[in-house]
DNA sequence: AACGTTAGGTGGTCAGACCAGTTTGGTTTG
DNA sequence: CAAACCAAACTGGTCTGACCACCTAACGTT
């Protein structure tokens, strides 16, 4: 053996992934089984799984097995979440960088959002249903872009960790609303800057 | 033990790291002796440690003990794209998603660039060393928001696996500096758009 | 048919053993 | 004395076998 058998185990799992015609939801061979056909200890196939697991390809369910993930559930940005914003510096950055997304996610939303999901922000509105996250999450999906979201979302867990929630009045969502019908992109980041921004 | 065992040794780990002061090139305890320390069995601090390897923060060197890395070669994207590649929502989203983040920075560096830095722009120009990459270290630098400098590089490492290096006219890179000079944040992204964006 | 019970499978963890490299310190040798 | 040598004591890498906790499904009883 010269070279680490838990990235030759990484290949050869990836194999018969891909041999056995796995996708998303499937379940893949038991960590014994696996020791049996890739002539390998199972500790060893356990340190190629754990690093699966750990980046989100893969769920581990006690009793049950092992399963494919989602790409969209990949943890990948969550994990570099971790391990970056350990740094203090990058703490310090999280709320403008928070602030930065989401300009550019109200963006896309204003370009990209249909008449039906206006509907739909407008019935959130009126049930007063409506806060920051809800919000958000609505123009992340009128947006359209899933890596976008992905990262959005680990910002704002761990803006969640170190302040209060955000409380706007209702009036910002439905200039906002309005905003986002006329596709009135400088309204838009007006309001944003004005309710969000000059508030801290 | 009711929450995965292995999650805990990488945050008791990682404690170790702080108390001990230890900074990347450091040597970390031996298996054996975090085994004891942390009073858990080997396999299970090997399987905390395999994670942090594959995540490219820690070097193992058999015979030797085990490093910590600078976080920046990470491996990571090189195996994780065996798996994502074939995503191809994920794969626009990328393209999209890079172009977004870089803009942004952009923004921020016409922001708060300074005199010195412009000069060293403009000495990468001169000595036509310029190019994307190391334009946009420059950009990240003046911008000053570590965090979005970190969600670049990783958007640029997977972008790298995909495609081709960007290669710019000189030009691009004298007009953007004069602009950034000038401050005239809408003549940065004009010639972003003209150059990159639309090139595609 | 509905309800327990049980046996087998699965991941989670551990201890101990051995292999294969590196480092270290003491011994031998020139 | 210095250089070369060598063995012991590390280090990570791997395997085995043994438990535990948990889930599922099949089996039986009511």
């Amino acid at each position: 053996m010269t070279s680490k058998m838990y990235v030759e185990i990484l290949q050869k799992i990836y194999r018969i992934i891909e041999e056995d015609g796995l996708s998303a939801g499937d379940k893949i061979p038991s960590e014994r089984e696996l020791s049996e056909r890739l002539k390998a200890g199972r500790s060893s196939v356990r340190e190629a799984l754990r690093s699966l697991e750990f980046l989100g390809i893969i769920e581990t369910r006690r009793g049950e097995g092992t399963y494919l993930k989602e790409f969209g559930e990949h943890q990948l940005i969550d994990l570099l979440g971790m391990f970056i914003l350990q740094d203090k510096k990058a703490k310090a950055d999280l709320v403008e960088t928070k602030w930065l997304i989401e300009q550019l996610c109200l963006l896309l939303a204003c370009e990209r959002r249909t008449e039906a999901q206006l509907d739909e922000l407008k019935g959130f509105i009126q049930q007063k249903t409506i806060d920051y996250e809800t919000f958000f999450k609505w123009v992340l999906k009128a947006g359209h872009n899933y890596l976008l979201e992905r990262i959005w979302r680990v910002l704002n867990d761990f803006f969640r960790l170190q302040h209060e929630d955000v409380s706007l009045p209702l009036t910002f969502y439905e200039y906002t609303w309005t905003a986002l019908k006329e596709r009135h992109i400088a309204n838009v980041l007006a309001l944003f800057t004005e309710y969000v921004t000059k508030r801290s």
